[in-house]
DNA sequence: GAAATATCTTACTGACAGTAAATACTGTGG
DNA sequence: CCACAGTATTTACTGTCAGTAAGATATTTC
């Protein structure tokens, strides 16, 4: 009667009205059935987390994906997915500190499998380029991961305490990712 | 008897021993105690998360601030300030995880906290750089949550899934922050 | 229509955060 | 040496919640 996906919508809905700290209870309620119902179609907490981990990650990526849509320049295309990432966290704020909070023990695993979604696809493009550029493509993978952590942080950081756009701070890290710091020092010390 | 600093000594020992589940009586039995000592002594337990991200944000300051010692040459210190990065936070993951991971409903306001003590000494210096160069210092912010960020996540990755050195993560990461994507993609779309 | 099976719910257990009330300890004036 | 005030500490409790076992209800099968 009630499939998983019933249930990770209410999860969603449950969320999004109770905050990251929603019961188990308040999940099931809302999705008009009991609390072994929710286990026995998502498994415990940290699997529902695994499961809204995906489906965040994947609408990152389709957001990603139309942002992007027919820009060609490739510094615009950076602009565009950093802006469009800012903004649907923005959105699924709530759902955003349900994934990656969660509980103490498995922590690194959830919000590494939220980060991981997200890195694959972009190390794959990342490791594409290299190769055609005729560049070492080892460095793919740990620059996804470095760009989408980037992108977590500032994304946290930009929902809960920052008032500038999007745009203008989608604009400042680009500026950072695009060119990176070379230009910046003078000739002295690192802090 | 056992002051604030006996008890968080404590916390940490009894995290490193349990993981980051731990609870609050196994703490305060580590510090030889009862519980409402604990709540006496640190609060409630996103008040120890506090405080633990404190003593965690100046370790790593410490660490880098030694790393980059005596270099002369950014790039060099930039390698050794990312590697020191990954060498700390390994050397103390279940505190790591402990700060980052926490409970639910406060948990932005913990993860930037731990971000903001590492953060604000990178802006200052970041943004009298690029005074100094004669350019806008108003990204230093902006940025330093980024590269934070990437930090955290890129350390994450090491610690709990890869198998490279801490040295040649350090080099990628660097060439990444360094040089940022620019020389990267071709022509083309991103993704 | 009865037996077998799948489905859902009620009701429970165990763990733990946080707190209130009770108890032991300390020093001070008589 | 003792009563007593004030403080430090512990015991014992409450409430919440994740996770599950056992019972009840519906559904299929012969």
């Amino acid at each position: 009667m009630v499939n998983r996906a019933h249930v990770l919508d209410a999860a969603e809905r449950a969320i999004r009205r109770e905050g990251a700290g929603v019961s188990i209870d308040a999940i099931a309620h809302e999705a008009g059935v009991t609390k072994p119902i929710v286990y026995a179609r998502v498994g415990k907490r940290t699997d529902l987390a695994d499961a809204l981990a995906q489906r965040l990650a994947d609408r990152l990526i389709e957001a990603a994906r139309t942002a992007i849509g027919k820009r060609r320049n490739p510094r615009t295309q950076l602009v565009a997915l950093i802006q469009s990432n800012l903004e649907t966290l923005a959105e699924h704020r709530e759902l955003f500190l349900f994934v990656a909070g969660g509980a103490s023990e498995e922590m690194p695993q959830r919000t590494l499998s939220l980060a991981e979604r997200s890195a694959i696809p972009l190390a794959q493009q990342l490791a594409a380029w290299r190769t055609t550029a005729g560049l070492d493509p080892s460095v793919a993978v740990a620059w996804s991961y470095s760009i989408v952590g980037l992108l977590n942080l500032v994304s946290m950081w930009w929902i809960t305490e920052s008032d500038q756009s999007a745009e203008q701070l989608a604009e400042q890290v680009t500026e950072l990712l695009w060119s990176g710091l070379s230009g910046v020092p003078p000739k002295r010390p690192i802090r």
